[in-house]
DNA sequence: TGTACATCAGTGAACGCGCGTTCACTGATGTAC
DNA sequence: TGTACATCAGTGAACGCGCGTTCACTGATGTAC
């Protein structure tokens, strides 16, 4: 066991990068990558708890038992997808962030997540559909990734002045809004059809207002 | 195929009731509950894709080939849940309407939805989870009731004095954020420890300020 | 560099299980006279 | 009302199927000397 730990970390050292790359790792890395593949493939059309082993390993065009070999059993591989799904919606929080002052911030927002969901389709129709599924350990974990995303937004959100005086827990109420905003227009986007730009266009139209409302909304709603 | 037709119309004139009410006709009757009750039941925990015939007929007390004399396939079952749910729904908001003049329109709202929550817990679970599940037909289905439910809304938003000159899309487009945000809420509710008030508090406390801030924000959200 | 042995990703046969659906049936309820 | 026949909700055996998981295996890659 020790050996196998000294000789991992003097195989990254001597590489120079955490890239193993001995020719059987690589081989088991692409095996690997095409189950997940496989499985984000087929869950577009189906939920995770009608998915089979089975299905994954034909898909992937291994047997059967091979999947053994790199994950426990269908859950593992589950938790995997939300990792990797998660990953790239905070790469698009990041990358909306770093717009610095964009002229309209709500359009330009909204631009990059149509970006996204078009460019991810798979993963976000997997979060989108596995947030509610009766599987509780894939529910439970994409709860909590949900539950940091909004954090997140939230501190975001604490930057803009006007929000400044704002509890915690009010910004937290704002955000949740918003997410909620943010995933049904994901969700108008994947529905929507392929062929039909004006139903993704109204869909944007949508998302702008409803954001627009929110927003906009907040500095007067206390009176009400 | 006539004579059973004209028996039937005989038999409701007859008795002045739809209710058949045959002892044959009874029993019949009694054991599709079962199966519909059953199968709610177990949509609690586990999604529709992964419910089985065998399980509900198990649950129900009846041998599987017994389903067969009251639904032609399972996914037929669950339209009828859906039908029936959706039932629940319009009661809902039919009760909320008939509340004349309360005083505080927004949290007397969210009681009421907490109240059929609490009430049909089951229902809620169903069409929160099948909303986004992998049932291609039942997930179209649930879609279109909550585009006509969302409709329902608009019309009664398009009551308020100062929404009256609003385009009908700008009302969706505000029915559709408040349905969100009732959604989310059934969700919390539906999600929070039974055994915790406060957990429950929290959702509702959440609920009534993001409804307040959709509403009133709409006077001043043009301006932004 | 060459050889002998170790590792281990992927194979293929086999298992027991729950599934949906078929079919011929039973016996209580309903109908006609 | 009583009898003879029809209906039909629910039964129980049987089927073929895809499933997850086990096990002993193979042969290419990796390691030690």
């Amino acid at each position: 066991m020790i050996c196998v730990t000294l000789h991992f970390v003097n195989t990254r050292t001597l590489d120079g990068m955490a890239t193993a790359a001995s020719p059987r790792q690589e081989q088991k890395q692409r095996t690997r990558r095409a189950l997940l593949d496989s499985a984000l493939e087929l869950l577009e059309q189906e939920s995770f708890s009608s998915l089979s082993l089975r299905e994954v390993t034909r898909k992937a065009g291994v047997v059967p038992t091979a999947f053994y070999r790199h994950f426990d059993n269908m859950n593992e591989l589950g938790l995997t997808l939300i990792d990797e799904s998660f990953r790239t919606l905070r790469e698009m929080i990041r990358s909306a962030r770093s717009e610095r002052a964009p002229e309209d911030v709500i359009r330009r927002s909204v631009e990059i997540l149509i970006h996204y969901v078009r460019e991810h389709r798979a993963q976000f129709r997997f979060i989108g559909r596995e947030r509610h599924s009766g599987v509780t350990e894939l529910r439970a974990a994409i709860g909590t990734e949900l539950r940091l995303f909004r954090s997140e937004l939230a501190t975001d959100l604490a930057r803009f002045p006007y929000l400044r005086d704002w509890t915690t827990e009010d910004l937290n109420m704002m955000a949740d809004l918003l997410v909620n905003a943010l995933v049904s227009t994901a969700e108008g986007i994947l529905d929507a059809p392929t062929d039909s730009p004006e139903a993704e266009e109204e869909v944007i139209a949508t998302a702008e207002k409803q954001l627009r409302l929110i927003v906009f909304g907040v500095p007067h709603w206390k009176s009400g």
